[in-house]
Order: structure tokens, then sequence, then C-alpha cells
DNA sequence: AAATTTAGTGTATAAAATACACGATTACGA
DNA sequence: TCGTAATCGTGTATTTTATACACTAAATTT
């Protein structure tokens, strides 16, 4: 039973993926991309954001990559979120994946539009459809993880445009948390953080009275 | 640009690894298991317990294996720590390496007395010797995980024995954020968690006054 | 019975979280 | 220009939680 020494044949080592899942929040909602896969298995379905590492790369750099390459854009912010290596995850092959989460503002990224390479597509976090491999298990850890980030990090900036009013910062946390939050409280919360600049500038969008702009300072 | 349908060869494939860090409190410090590496690379140097994962086997299991052969011992408290996968981690190949933290009462463990199978031996957190790969950073990870985990979760009672004491639960916070707390306060807050149960023993162990035992009823 | 050592307890204060309602500012249309 | 509609912006009272702090109780030893 002694393991050391024992380095396994490359025919028995898994194949590393990254998956990602990308947040965003639009109109008020929670979404995740996701992309129709165009190669077996599970052709036809939907499925994260994801590929292979590459010899050289980092895994962060591998997550990064594919992110781009599935959306044309880059400087997402990312963190590592679990690692699923279940025996038959993948019905074909042995695969390990480290799995991603990725924030973005939604203003700020045009997804490809009408590419042939894939085919990708927001979906509400509480409507998806049926996922490929353990997908939909994925998604909900990210979920879990992204709510219990919120209330203690300053990860719900990384959804909103430099610039942005309370309001919107409150729509941000209430879309990820599933629930209304009192206006007053909030504020005074946020506020109190002193990680926001307030800015000479108002958004003067609707028809209404006009809301001052902040600036996230970070930590 | 397409990375789907890339499926990289065989020996384009990083072989993949768990690591364990092994926590104990031991006469009130927290300590870290290690293990001496008998093969290159970093030979006799100190390393956290680990190896290859196998075919067939989950992440999981590969970490509890590891753990048992190293220690004789099994049934640990077991969570997943971050994956790393630098490249260059390991000088000679192309290793991702998935670190597990793992708790144990270490009364409730032998280590394999002079086995010749490894050298295994336990170390002050904060007097560890130099250790090869990147072990070093998973440990100081794994603490601060460790630490942020014990405030608002139970792992603390992982380090203990089935019934323990106010003052032994109290140690092992202190162990492991390395400050004083107040005994009036850790013991208000502890007992309205409603997680305790009073036994009807009491340790009568020192010279002096016996202390009243209790046992971790879950959440 | 005095000394030693650990167990066990309560109160006052400060800080943080929660509940809750209305006046201010803008655009628009009558 | 005045009223309406819609969003912005604000304060106070209450509850809950965290913190600071010191002495008596119970056992053993000499």
């Amino acid at each position: 039973m002694n393991k050391e020494g024992f380095v396994p044949a490359v025919e028995d080592r898994p194949a590393v993926t990254v998956d990602i899942v990308l947040f965003s929040v639009i109109n008020d909602w929670l979404n995740v991309l996701l992309v129709k896969r165009r190669i077996p298995p599970f052709v036809g379905m939907w499925a994260l954001p994801g590929g292979f590492v590459r010899r050289g790369e980092t895994l962060e750099e591998a997550a990064l990559r594919e992110l781009s390459e599935e959306t044309g854009v880059s400087g997402f912010y990312l963190e590592q979120l679990y690692t699923f290596g279940d025996p038959g995850r993948d019905p074909r092959m042995w695969i390990v994946t480290v799995a991603y989460y990725a924030l973005v503002n939604s203003k700020g990224i045009e997804l490809r539009p009408a590419t042939d390479v894939v085919d990708t597509a927001w979906y509400l976090v509480d409507n998806l459809p049926e996922l490929a491999f353990d997908h939909a298990r994925i998604i909900q850890y990210a979920v879990k993880r992204l709510r219990s980030k919120l209330e203690y990090t300053t990860v719900g900036f990384e959804l909103l445009p430099e610039k942005f009013t309370l309001t919107e910062l409150q729509r941000v946390y209430e879309a990820i948390l599933g629930q209304k939050i009192d206006k007053r409280n909030f504020r005074k919360k946020m506020l109190s953080r002193g990680i926001l600049q307030p800015l000479d500038e108002t958004k003067m969008e609707g028809v209404h009275r006009p809301a001052k702009l902040y600036r996230f300072l970070g930590v």
C-alpha cells in the first residue's frame, strides 16, 4: 500500500477542465451565461462555458481564456468555486473540473451576436433549462456562494458599472438574495462602510427626481 | 479558436493529486500533520500527506484514503479547500492538486509508531519546517479558512472528543484564532446557540474543582 | 484550616440590526 | 402654473448582539 513512488501512467490521468458560472444582473434579475453544446456528449443541450486546461497556463488563465473565447470580452471578476471530480460525471471519460464563478456588468458586455461558434444566452437562475453534466449542481453551488459572499465582501460592486446609484446597488443585492431590502437601512449600512465615493453627478434618466451617483472605492 | 471538440491527448493531461492539511489541537496549540518525503522531488523534505487520485474514486475518497494510509485512522472531518494548478508548482511534471483540510481530535488518533512506510509528525502551525512544493502556501490558506469557518459554523467541535468541558472548547477556539477569549462571553455565546447538551457527568481530572461535561448536538 | 487552582456566574455599556413613513425633486400634461 | 405621477432621500425608536469586567464555589494538597 505504499503510495509514494507511484505515478499513474498517462492513460490513467483524468482530463482537467474549467467551467465558469458567469453571473450578471439583468433587469433586476440574476442571470447566468449558458452555451449550447455542439459536440458529444449532450449535443444540443445547454451547459456552462468551459473547456480543457492547457499545459503552461494557470487554472485561472484557462478560465479567463474560455470566457473571453465565448463572450468576446475579457477582464472579468473571477473566483474559484469548487472542484468536481466524481467518476461518471462525464459519461465518456474521466474528467475533473475546476469550477469558477465570474461577475460582470451586462451593460459592459456584448455577447457575440449570432456567432457561428457557439450559441450563448443568458438564463434566469431560477428558470434554467435542462443542463448537461452536473452543471445544474455547479450553478446551485455558485449561487449559494455568491449569496454568502455578498454579505461580507464587496463582490456586489463587480456587477455594476463604474458609476451607479444607491437604488441600482440595492437592486443588485435584492436580485442576488432574492428578497426585498429596506431602503433606509440598506443605505445607512452601505454608506457607513466607507467604500463609496459620492460624485457630483446625478443620473437623470427617468422622468423623475435624479439620483446621486457613487463610485466604488475598493477596500 | 474553436475549443469545442478539442480533447487533449493523454500525454497532455496533468496528473491530479489530493493534498490534505490535517489539523489537530494538541496541548492547546494548533498543529498540522506532515510527512517526510522519501522520493523525488524534494526527498527528505517535509510535505503534506497526499497522493494521486485513482480512476473510479471521488476526490474525497482519495483524500480519505491517503489520510488513512498515512495515519492508520479513518473517519476524519474533511472539507475541500482549494485547487492549485500553477504550472511549475511541481518541478518535474504537470500536477494539479485538490487540497482538503481535515480535523481530528488527536486523542482519537495514534500515528503509526516508527512506521517504515513514512515518517509522520505533528508540527505547530506557527513553527513549520521548510516545506516541499507550494505546501506552505496551502497550509496558510487552510489556516485562514479554518479561522473564518470557526466563527460561523460548528467545525470547532470536530477537534474535540465526544464529551468535553467548556474550558476545553474555549482552548480549541483560542488555539485556532491565536488569541485569548473572555470566558464569560464565550460561555454565554456557546450556550445560547442551543447546540450543546449538558451531561450529568463531570470531568474529575486535575486536583481542582471538576468541570461539567457537554456533548455536541449537531445543527 | 489555610492555600492553591480551576469552575462557574451577571450586569452595565456599546454597537449593530431592525422596523417603519413622509417630504423633496423632477417631468409631464391639463 | 398647478396638479399628478414617480422615484429620491432621510431619522428615530426598539431590539438584538457584542463587549468589558471580578468575584464566589468546589475540589485537592499540605
